[in-house]
DNA sequence: CCATACCAACTGGTTAACCAGTTGGATCAT
DNA sequence: ATGATCCAACTGGTTAACCAGTTGGTATGG
């Protein structure tokens, strides 16, 4: 195997492992050689083995028991195989593909907010949109209120794992679009009238037009980012009620 | 604050890194003290500290130039903090959420694939579909080649972040329905022709067809895994006031 | 008085040693 | 032969010490 030399020693580590379930010095289920043994035949230290073994552990790959031994989880080794490699591939991450998975999950957040948020949870959306405007009226920057008021939304789905999803893609939908300079004063304004439909959809608890409304301002939000570069046919804006058609269709 | 006594060390210290968030101790965009100093004031050892904070890195909340120092990102206080509200919280996913959250993700990388696939990536999902099938005329366990047959479509996105989160999800979903049993064939057989009827939308390039047979996929996956328990009144477009009441109550 | 060179203190990165619980086999009483 | 017992070796958890760059103030030469 080619180890390159330049790449971080956990890296090599995590990739090491997954040669050994590869070639099945380790299987499925089975038991993970000790931390001095791994950091010994791999030529490193067991501060870098120990750091590799808790990422594989926090995305489920393997399990840690104290004073017992490391096991892999119960999971095919190609399952595993394909885990580690989104592992390892994890940061390369571009603005495209974030704003692009960002609207599905934005809609969903937005459906299910309609559906199950209390008064208090609207009274938070109703205050994050507040504060954006006010950042706005103000001549202040606006962004992160912007992602504020998702956030606010996310947290009224009662869904933990959409809202960690949202929450996990914000900071770096933030820091890629920090340098991003447009003519604010128009779209801010546009943004402010598109979050508006969307508490107004939430109030009246009307999912199908909270859906719409979002999927509304996702398209914008792309729109005045990247322009319009995604392929063209999958997503038409003038008849986007056949789109939502064609989703709940079958439900 | 209530520092629990029997919480994780590195949860502490994240903890407590919010709390000088909070207080001012440290600012968006300053810098962090130094983690011999943080290990001092917090009570704890350098280790614990290290480890919080390359978890705060790689969410994106600070950023760690060696030889130099940490500073935090130039994001507004009260994002830092949801975000870091979220890293402490992250385990807690119920499956209810996982599959809720998986839908919208299925439907959007069914779509994508639908548009982008090469004939290769085409090749790769047909072989899982074939790779399932054969796993269920012998009569073996199908839950893995199920997700690899996702899995398999979700690399022909070319869409990395989607990529990442679904296969971010699919260990929990799978270590989660490892103790699920039912009527094995009767299920398996369902999903195998919906999973057929996906391969064909695929196939013909077809972005809404794909995008419909994902969801009756995933309602249907839903429905055999957990029942029917989600509020289902979010299509019907009336009565906003009595979905209301009985919806919140769920919280 | 100013520019420069220097050095001590501090940074995160890395390594090795120590700790307490677990395990499994050798040993010994039955 | 069998069972309980004990102890050495091994486990991951934790801590402290060492390393190599960076920095900023200070002393020194112009």
């Amino acid at each position: 195997m080619i180890d390159n030399q330049k790449e971080h020693p956990t890296d090599r580590v995590i990739r090491s492992i997954q040669a050994m379930l590869h070639d099945g010095t380790i299987s499925s289920g089975g038991k993970v050689p000790s931390e001095r043994v791994l950091a010994e035949s791999l030529g490193t230290t067991r501060g870098y083995v120990r750091i590799a073994l808790q990422r594989l552990e926090h995305y489920g790959v393997i399990v840690i028991y104290p004073q017992k031994g490391i096991y892999v989880s119960p999971i095919k080794p190609i399952t595993l195989d394909a885990i580690i490699n989104n592992i390892l591939r994890f940061k390369e991450h571009d603005i495209a593909s974030l704003m692009e998975t960002r609207r599905p999950l934005e809609i969903e957040s937005a459906r299910l907010a309609a559906i199950r948020c209390t008064p208090e949870d609207i009274e938070r959306i109703v205050q994050a949109h507040e504060n954006f405007k006010q950042a706005y009226t103000e001549g202040k920057p606006t962004l992160e209120e912007d992602h504020l008021f998702h956030l606010a939304i996310a947290k009224g789905t009662c869904n933990t794992v959409l809202e960690s999803l949202i929450t996990l893609i914000t900071p770096e939908i933030i820091t890629m679009n920090k340098d991003f300079k447009e003519n604010y004063s128009v779209v801010v304004k546009h943004s402010l009238e598109e979050h508006r439909q969307i508490v107004l959809a939430l109030q009246a608890k009307d999912p199908q037009r909270a859906m719409q409304a979002m999927d509304i301002h996702m398209d914008n939000s792309r729109k005045r980012r990247i322009g319009n570069p995604v392929p063209e046919t999958a997503h038409m804006t003038d008849n986007s009620e056949e789109t939502y058609e064609t989703e709940t269709h079958a439900r």
